[in-house]
DNA sequence: CCCAAAATGTTATTAAAATAACGCTTGTGC
DNA sequence: GCACAAGCGTTATTTTAATAACATTTTGGG
């Protein structure tokens, strides 16, 4: 044993209060002695809210969700009393009869509630429709288009108005993380000028817009490719001059709900094509993310 | 690959019935072609009858238990179609979803295909499952008191920072069309005085945050409640401090991946939001986006 | 009873997780 | 601020599980 991680004489099994097992985790977990330091708090959270998740984890699966070093989750769990995560787990396992894992997944209630008429239910249930619906817009031809599109320009102009606004912009920011010159462009200026002066060659538009339409979204689209800059277009399925207005036009469907279009799905693409773009720059991405997270420390307002 | 030990290429995951996992392992399990020999129906039987206990289970601690070797085990699991016990751990932990879509095969594009492929699947799959979680919260107290404050506020404030800005921006913009007084803020002039100056009661911060915190986001909440507005504070399971700082803490879990933490979950929690205040609100938000559509005529360069 | 084919066990190798030892960072008392 | 202690990450090592290749046993037909 390690002189400088001692397990402690106390705690962990040593209770013998026989109750549920995993109450008696949860409690040992809630003990200030183990939410003392910042990660202390952190696994301890993660613990009291993925309990059931538990058995599928590792000591190091659980550290790179949290985002620390696995030697941090086995310390704790040595002074939460166990020897390593294996012994929780056994200790889990005979406690039982809690699990959410069992033969009933949280999806199943979902199903069931949805059957019931809960409204929730239902839109969650429709949301997920909707996500597994765009698996099939990764196979269409326009889906690598894009990410090649999305790698290889010289410079990347995202735009979208209105209530999408923020969603593009939130795409701009993560792609940003990938690759460098990319730009929100929202021609409050009244001329677009930075996209469409014509200087840089292989400048690509990514405009996002959905129902209800915006007014500039279809000119700007045609002066971009007037001014051949290559236009991406991710829009809904009620867009009338997509296909005409740009190289590649990304249609999502089922991104409408009954009651308004949600923003959801279309979060989702984004995500997808980002992660597939990190793929397929990998090391390079990583470099300048690391690149990117200094500058964050130096002058992002980062907590911590 | 061994010779010896082919993998079928019918079995497991091509299966695409659909429905609960577990109800495909066991059926799996039953069929014919896996309880040919002695140990087969010994395997077969084990998992039929402790499927429960999977999670906690090696391929040898089950070997052992049956009194056959490891590798019988292993070879067992491959014939089911999974590749080790890993493989069919993750599907049971998966639980409900209908692997329909991820079984489609790999996409006919580019040389990395197959992996991209899965990859691609397996993200979309990991948001369908963040999707199910999210069920958890709308159950939760916190989640009513959440719409309650939303609708019942004066006014209502949206703050968020960094590359989760737009999501914000989009879910004020959105919740403007439920209700009015919907701002978002940035603190821009350094103050917030427009939010903390005390001026009117009732007021709501809708904060919202996410992984590498904004150093603002503490502060700000703190000092809104020192002000005498309710802070509500949307956030993932990494935030250290936030039922401290908040009146109503909604901690939606899993939204983050193995590339990098997503926006989609979020996106698709401020929907439900929205959703939820439509239905509860009824006719009255119908008569302010009547009253939005036409100003939106007149002056939000619409098209059409 | 024998023989071929299938099934299983054994052994050696590979892959992966846990952790001890060390060094850096962070926070905290004076 | 400064110094000491606690917390954490990193690297190298140990331990454990999974599996390919080979050896042995079992099964079923003649």
């Amino acid at each position: 044993m390690n002189a400088r991680d001692p397990r402690p004489s106390f705690g962990g099994r040593e209770f013998g209060e026989g109750g549920d097992v995993s109450k008696r985790i949860l409690k040992l977990v809630r003990s200030d002695d183990l939410r003392r330091s910042k990660s202390d708090r952190l696994i301890a959270h993660y613990i009291e809210r993925n309990i059931a998740e538990l058995p599928f984890e590792t000591a190091r699966s659980i550290a790179q969700r949290l985002q620390v070093s696995p030697m941090t989750i086995g310390r704790y769990l040595r002074r939460m009393g166990f020897d390593g995560l294996d012994e929780l787990k056994s200790e889990l396992r005979r406690g039982g009869s809690n699990p959410a894992w069992e033969v009933k997944g949280p999806v199943a209630s979902l199903e069931q509630d949805r059957k019931e008429g809960k409204l929730l239910a239902g839109l969650i249930q429709q949301q997920i429709d909707n996500l597994g619906q765009i698996y099939a817009i990764t196979s269409a031809p326009e889906w690598q288009q894009t990410i090649d599109a999305l790698i290889g320009a010289t410079e990347v102009y995202v735009a979208a108005y209105q209530n999408v606004r923020g969603i593009a912009q939130y795409f701009a920011s993560q792609l940003s993380y990938t690759r460098p010159r990319v730009q929100f462009v929202d021609g409050l200026n009244g001329t677009y000028a930075e996209l469409l002066d014509g200087s840089v060659e292989g400048r690509l538009l990514f405009l996002h817009d959905v129902r209800r339409f915006a007014a500039k979204a279809r000119p700007l689209a045609l002066e971009a490719r007037r001014a051949g800059v290559k236009v991406v277009l991710l829009t809904d399925e009620f867009c009338p001059w997509g296909p005409e207005v740009s190289d590649i036009c990304l249609i999502v469907p089922g991104s409408h709900g009954p009651l308004w279009d949600g923003a959801a799905t279309m979060t989702a693409v984004m995500d997808l094509m980002l992660s597939n773009i990190i793929v397929l720059k990998g090391d390079e991405v990583s470099e300048r993310v690391d690149t990117l997270t200094h500058l964050q420390d130096v002058f992002g307002d980062f907590e911590s």
